[in-house]
DNA sequence: ATCGCCCTATTGTCGGACAATAATACAATA
DNA sequence: TATTGTATTATTGTCCGACAATAGGGCGAT
């Protein structure tokens, strides 16, 4: 009989009440919209205390699973926000020590086949936003230069029209923005460049080329790389 | 003078504090495995009641940036796991309606690269891990069959050494791995079809043949999709 | 319908309390 | 010496009660 028992694991309150929150939420009994009962009505419900109760919403509004109105001060149950989403991934990535290096293979890999989606896929909506980003990216806002390089990448994968591969990059071009911002900064062609390629893929994507879409993707993440040698970034380097 | 008023946003203590201990953590003054001070202590620090501080500590609890030993009382600062973050990745997905579709599209862009990449990179205890599991293959034990072959593709991504695509497949594997499952229990021949499968990948990655591993994967995901429509699971069907 | 006023419900925050128990130090024992 | 037991303290989980601020919602006047 060396059969081990498990760490009976005894969870706090708090826990066990966030979890049945979760769950209603989950199971789609709370959905999204729907007002969360107030906290000493859950409180009543649930059979413990009003700071309990709290304690657990802390919980679910981090997840993104609750959110109130701006200025309002009731609850409501959301679905979670890609941005909220994603910024959880982008620290856990970074507290995780992950370089640039890493989050450029992961643009390598997942750009080229999104561009290829949205070619098949991108309606007029998509286009209008794509050419209006496409626009900014000589402007000289020196302040907005990473942000142009990542909006541009971000709606073409809304252009793709599927959720998990926006999900999926949106954490890689909040950590490889700053460093973009960088090669723009310290490598003059760069600018040029990086508008020139856009327009290209912007007009594979139009014309729903999808494999112009993807060469021509794929070439401009690759110049991104060069921009990082050229800027001495050091692809070793952990991500901001 | 048309210039508008930025809707100010007044933010409740609770979520001060929270940042305030993000900033902490993620610019490393407080690095993984510290000891956080105690809650009075917090409490006095930053001239909260020690309610307040509870109620942002289950904030950073929920995004994996605390957590305490198993048995223990003390809170310890922690990188997140992957485990967590992908745990909220596909509530997330979950919640937005995400199909299966969208989730093999995902699989079928990011596990060929990875493969390639681990064909690449894999060292001998990779192989060691990724025979173990592809030894588990044809084994029936049924209510591990969908967990099997999220496990290879797991440590197929392990093998990879780059924690960018780990986490980003992951929510991909705990979203299909239901699908897979009944897959592997509807069509018969499909488990000796996916031992096979994985014996190749494994192989490739082994012999560090980038490209045949990618090619095997390949086929392998849209084998899976074969699947799909002789198990006569709905693409455009949530994800559970 | 819109506006302004009032009442109520709800939230954010506080202070204090207490039991349970992990952390710690120290003594005793094998 | 290394484990085991004991006592003390620190810390957490949970509760209770309280209160100011204010959003929600109703009602009457316009």
């Amino acid at each position: 009989m060396s059969l081990e028992f498990e760490p009976l694991r005894l969870e706090p309150a708090y826990r066990k009440v966030a979890a049945a929150l979760i769950e209603r939420i989950t199971d789609r009994s709370l959905a999204a919209g729907d007002r969360l009962p107030a906290e000493l009505e859950l409180a009543r419900q649930f059979g413990v205390n009003r700071s309990t109760v709290r304690e657990a919403m802390r919980e679910l509004e981090s997840a993104g699973l609750l959110r109130r109105q701006r200025g309002s001060k009731l609850m409501m149950v959301s679905r979670p926000e890609r941005e909220v989403v994603a910024d959880g991934v982008s620290r856990a990535l970074a507290l995780n020590d992950v370089s640039i290096r890493d989050v450029w293979e992961g643009l390598i890999i997942l750009e080229p086949p999104i561009a290829e989606a949205a070619a098949k896929r991108r309606k007029a909506a998509d286009l209008t936003r794509l050419k209006f980003t496409v626009g900014r990216a000589m402007q000289p806002a020196a302040d907005a230069a990473g942000a142009q390089a990542a909006d541009f990448f971000r709606h073409v994968g809304e252009a793709s029209h599927n959720r998990v591969l926006m999900l999926a990059h949106e954490p890689l071009l909040q950590l490889l923005a700053p460093s973009l911002r960088t090669v723009i900064d310290e490598v003059l062609p760069a600018r040029a460049r990086i508008a020139t390629a856009q327009a290209k893929i912007f007009d594979a994507i139009r014309a729903g080329d999808a494999e112009a879409a993807q060469l021509w993707t794929e070439k401009h993440i690759r110049d991104y790389r060069r921009g990082f040698n050229l800027a001495r970034i050091d692809l070793a380097s952990r991500v901001a």
